[in-house]
DNA sequence: CCTACATATCAACTTCTGTTGAAACGTAGA
DNA sequence: TCTACGTTTCAACAGAAGTTGATATGTAGG
């Protein structure tokens, strides 16, 4: 990831609406959910919406696909890593303090151990 | 860290010239930069500058200390850190997939040793 | 105390971003 | 094919964010 698509990317979540449609696909997981459902859910009217899926789709944080009427978004993981990896490389250049407390939070979660709570 | 300051933060990294003095910043260390260094680096008019640096401080992302006719700009480590907890702990709600490769990504880093290349 | 230097504040302007309503597009069922 | 539904596109507006130049604040030295 370069600079341009990480300030996209930071852009993108700098937005209410936009984290917090996000945090919302996150925690729907890789079957996403229906536009009209992020809509509801965010409290966004649907073509203020699209507007937002597009620029979140285009900074490379979600993914569409259709599904009979419904256009069901998703969020890109991948993208999102990414983005953690940017920071990650950012705060290592030659200073180990800062990204001791990130690796905590990561040993604080379960995904380190492959065992969640949750799966 | 709660939503209205991550949004802070992620607002205040979607911008070229603040990407770039966050990075300049990081990258210089616990030391920091004066304030016209950094004007010098990122290249925006010192009248500007002020405005970004403001906005990063207000953010958390920065901090600053006089030091005689100079004003010392410096990372704010435990902020940006705080932003990539914030990052997983989205990430982390049922779906230790997407955090897998950030995982990968503190491994490849020298941080997790505490045995850096550059310390 | 006066000057020079570094940075911050202020007001004005410009540009970009987010919002809204109307209309178009694509899909499914009658 | 006609209608209903879900979503997107478009044009217009309102408001926020970034830039600039002039001015003010604070600090060090003569």
């Amino acid at each position: 990831m370069d600079e341009r698509q990480a300030l996209a990317a930071f852009a993108a979540l700098g937005q209410e609406h936009r984290l917090r449609v996000v945090r919302a696909l996150v925690t729907a997981g890789p079957d996403g959910l229906a536009a009209g459902v992020i809509a509801e859910t965010v409290g966004v009217a649907g073509t203020n919406l699209s507007f937002h899926l597009k620029e979140l789709s285009h900074a490379g944080l979600i993914t569409s696909r259709r599904e009979g009427k419904s256009v069901i978004y998703s969020a890109a993981y991948a993208g999102l890593s990414d983005l953690v990896q940017f920071l990650m490389r950012d705060c290592c250049q030659g200073h180990p303090e800062v990204c001791n407390p990130a690796v905590a939070a990561l040993a604080a979660c379960d995904c380190t151990t492959g065992d969640t709570l949750h799966a």
